[in-house]
RNA sequence: GCCGGGAUGGUGGAACUGGUAGACACGCGGGUCUCAAAAACCCGUGGGCGCAAGCCCGUGAGGGUUCGACUCCCUCUCCCGGCACCA
């Protein structure tokens, strides 16, 4: 018998499979089902981590297991190959982006194949080659055509480490999400997708998306924050100006005792200006323009500077005063606020500090609150008082009735607000698609038309950051005619957010040569949506709810049919190492292909596959503690090669009908698990397989059968070893790969002799063997013969026999 | 603070709709082989008592429902993730 040597046979297989070219998606119109296997695609950051090995095990797992169980497989891989670490590595080692990114690319496609990664390499891309980024051009055009992209001046977050702004998905606590940088608050004029548009269909779509994991559900509608309530229109008595509000409590308008405005809200000055306390308020939105967004959100300060003009309370008449207040943010709701100490913790904390009435409009039943003893804020339920027409309605049901009331008296309607906010899309940095629009002096923004796609990156660029846009310097980019007058014209310096790339890479695998248009709808109808979408959720937010935007975008541009592109949704856990992300900093990290090359590709993926629950983390280092062996796994492998070339060279007389049954009730549960994607408990059963024909072999009998449904079995996850060992030792032409997956005889499948238990009051006393179709009276006959029962029993009389057979028996005795 | 998810042997984890807790591994202990070691193979391995048969305890803590609870309900503790002046 040969030995078991990753190393020969890995790389073996590997060029026999890329000579037969078997992972080429079919597009054939036969029956088989369509199956979209999609990974993630990758950033080509040098090479794979072993947070790649561990989602692209499981993603081709996956493709491998939907091709062998009759399905036309679509899986595709590109890469993701803008954005910012190619630039700073090229600053860092005067290395060009294009360079250095096509060079990695060379890499991490090596390390793919050697993984043994069933991609259809004919479909690769790269989202920084022209002929991709065209069509992202084109997208962004016919997203400005329809209103979905636009321009503005707004306060932006801005970092000042990579010298660009972030969207507000890109913002982690205050700070850079790529480089931990604190981000500052700029003013400046950025391009925006108008995601707000949409954001009660990305919410209400979510119910059909019941195959995702309910965290990811969760952060996406945390994100978009609806919040129902009522905007309500206050005018300001010494001016005459109407300001709205919203608020989510209509039902508490009767106790505003103030009214407060954001630092930035546009009629701050004038009604400064008006109240005549100019030099307070002026100092303090001065002051506050300059801090930080971040900071000065985090400061939960309670200062306030009194505009010295009054707001009319459209219910009562009654006029309060206005202030300038850093806690009333600009980016939510109107940028203004009523303020209602009674019932919002944060008007309470205000009012206390600037000496202002608190006037209590909600009463909880039984114990009545009184502004003079109140130490916070009530913001529960309760019977409405002092509120006019409204009193002893009950809360949570008034808020409709106010809300209704507020329209009929023309003050008012009930309103809608979220917190999600449109997306930043532009970038002052060159690696990136270059936005495709021409600034001319007469008309204004215009895009660049299709003919003139893609608008090409220069090569000569001097990309170093210096805080506008590296493009802005390179004159011939900058200069362009006006595609309307033809006159002299100015170019758009800023490239687009790498987001927008990979928010429609996906339909692109389904057409990829398509060169009139992003794809063909045609070819999209036939393979989309994607069946599983496999990836990290470190993007639970960003690129899977940038991507469902793009989707209904595309949807009611009548390219695509359907609405959202990824019905069923995975996410694989981390690979971490002694309880902390693995990083070259740390001196921490454990690469995969060193491992790949010592112990073989299908050692890895098996290791990352079996150590647990597919979305749960791994610490690498509980799993595979000494570098110097190898992974558990590894051992079984060798077993597995032992087991099947001994079952091939000393077959037995016949097969054990034991090991006959082992193996189709193996098929049954490895069936069951890998449509569940639990690889785990999958590689779990394959082990006690491999266990009873250890066992069928010493005892001379033959698992010839056993070792060819073992082998299949093996496949989607450990596709070389089983592809050896079908081919070569167990003698079939053809690939392990192509031959359709085993079926399982139920009869065989079912146990037939099973364990019954018995017991006594709840507890187990007795096992007894019994046949598996064995009847409740058969079974009640073995309990109460049984030795141990009887004497557990002792003197005291069965009051009740639970039989539930052929699992267990219970009796239930009296005197407990 | 709010939302979501967890807590099972020395370790990773298993237990499908309430019915043998700890499958399968790793590690560890013992053995076979060997001059020796490694590898490989075999046996053992939740805790306690016992020569043994067996008994008791045991799934973060406490309570409840049930013939029977890791699983369902209530209260609490801790851990992880997300959001957080969102009006």
């Amino acid at each position: 018998m040969r030995r078991y040597e990753p190393s020969e046979i890995e790389p073996k297989w590997q060029a026999v499979w890329e000579r037969e070219d078997l992972y080429r998606a079919d597009e054939g119109h036969d029956e088989r089902p369509k199956f979209y296997a999609l990974d993630m695609y990758p950033y080509p950051s040098g090479d794979l981590h072993m947070g790649h090995a561990e989602a692209f095990s499981g993603g081709d797992a996956v493709a491998r297991f939907a091709a062998v169980r009759g399905h036309r497989v679509l899986h595709p891989i590109g890469w993701d190959a803008f954005g910012l670490p190619a630039e700073n590595a090229a600053i860092k080692r005067g290395v060009a982006p294009k360079e250095w990114t096509h060079a990695n690319i060379d890499q991490q496609r090596r390390s793919f194949k050697r993984m043994g990664m069933s991609f259809d390499w004919s479909r690769q891309f790269n989202s920084c080659d022209p002929e991709y980024y065209r069509w992202t051009q084109w997208l962004f055009v016919k997203f400005f055509e329809r209103g979905l992209a636009y321009r503005k001046l707004a306060p932006a977050n801005w970092c000042p480490n990579d010298q660009t702004v972030l969207a507000n998905e890109q913002v982690v606590n205050g700070a850079c999400e790529r480089c931990g940088t604190a981000v500052v608050r700029k003013d400046l004029t950025q391009w925006f997708f108008k995601i707000t548009d949409y954001a009660q269909r990305l919410l209400d779509d979510m119910d059909t998306l019941i195959d995702w994991p309910e965290r990811v559900l969760t952060m996406q509608r945390n994100w978009i924050g609806r919040s129902e309530g009522a905007e309500v229109e206050f005018e300001i008595a010494e001016t005459g100006d109407r300001v709205e509000v919203f608020t989510t409590r209509p039902d508490t308008l009767w106790g505003v005792t103030f009214f407060v405005f954001a630092v930035e809200h546009p009629l701050v000055a004038k009604l400064a200006a008006a109240g005549a306390s100019g030099d307070a308020a002026a100092e303090l939105v001065g002051r506050l323009r300059a801090t930080p967004l971040t900071n000065r959100e985090q400061a939960e300060s309670r200062e306030g500077v009194r505009l010295g003009v009054h707001a009319v309370n459209p219910v009562n008449g009654e006029k309060v005063p206005c202030f300038v207040a850093p806690y009333v943010l600009m980016e939510y709701g109107t940028g203004a606020v009523m303020g209602v100490p009674a019932h919002d913790q944060r008007d309470f904390e205000f009012a206390r500090a600037h000496g202002l009435p608190i006037q209590v409009v909600i009463q909880p039943p039984g114990q009545p609150r009184e502004s003079d003893t109140m130490t916070e804020a009530y913001d529960h339920e309760g019977v409405m008082v002092n509120s006019g027409p409204f009193d002893g309605q009950r809360s949570p049901e008034s808020i409709a009735a106010v809300a209704a009331w507020l329209e009929e008296q023309g003050r008012g309607r009930a309103a809608v607000t979220y917190r999600l906010r449109d997306w930043l899309i532009s970038r002052q940095r060159y690696w990136g698609a270059p936005i495709p629009i021409i600034h001319c002096p007469e008309h204004g923004e215009v895009a660049v038309p299709e003919e003139g796609l893609p608008v090409v990156l220069p090569d000569d660029v001097d990309f170093r950051p210096g805080g506008e846009s590296p493009l802005a310097r390179h004159e011939g980019f900058v200069n362009a005619m006006c595609p309307t007058c033809g006159k002299p014209a100015r170019r758009e310096t800023d490239t687009m957010d790498t987001f927008v790339d990979s928010s429609w890479y996906y339909f692109r695998y389904c057409s990829p040569n398509e060169e009139s248009r992003p794809f063909d709808p045609e070819a999209v109808r036939r393979w989309m949506p994607v069946d599983q979408y496999t990836g990290g959720v470190e993007h639970a937010i960003l690129h899977l709810l940038y991507s469902r935007f793009f989707t209904k975008v595309l949807h009611d541009m009548g390219m695509v049919e359907f609405t959202e592109p990824f019905p069923r949704l995975m996410n694989q856990g981390q690979v971490i190492y002694g309880g902390a992300s693995m990083s070259k900093s740390k001196g921490n990290l454990v690469e995969p292909m060193p491992i790949v090359e010592r112990w073989g590709a299908d050692t890895v993926r098996l290791t990352v596959l079996f150590a647990g629950p597919f979305e749960d983390d791994i610490d690498w280092a509980l799993i595979a503690p000494d570098p110097e062996r190898p992974p558990g796994v590894h051992g079984w492998l060798i077993r597995v090669w032992k087991a099947v070339n001994e079952a091939v060279e000393r077959p037995g007389a016949e097969e054990a009908e034991l090991l006959r049954r082992a193996a189709h009730r193996t098929v049954k549960g490895v069936t069951e698990d890998l449509d569940r994607f639990r690889f785990n408990t999958a590689i779990s059963k394959l082990m006690i397989l491999t266990n009873a024909m250890r066992a069928a072999l010493d005892a001379g009998e033959d698992a010839r059968a056993a070792a060819g449904l073992l082998v299949q079995m093996l496949a989607p996850l450990a596709p070389f070893i089983a592809e050896e060992l079908w081919r070569e030792v167990l003698g079939n032409p053809a690939s392990v790969h192509l031959r359709p997956w085993p079926s399982f005889d139920p009869e065989l499948a079912r146990e037939e002799r099973v364990t019954l238990i018995v017991q006594v009051d709840g507890r187990v006393r007795d096992r007894v063997e019994v046949d598996a179709d064995a009847g409740a009276d058969a079974c009640r006959e073995a309990a109460l013969t049984s030795e141990n029962a009887r004497k557990a029993i002792g003197d005291r009389r069965v009051v009740r026999e639970v039989v539930r057979p052929p699992k267990l028996v219970n009796l239930v005795t009296a005197d407990r």
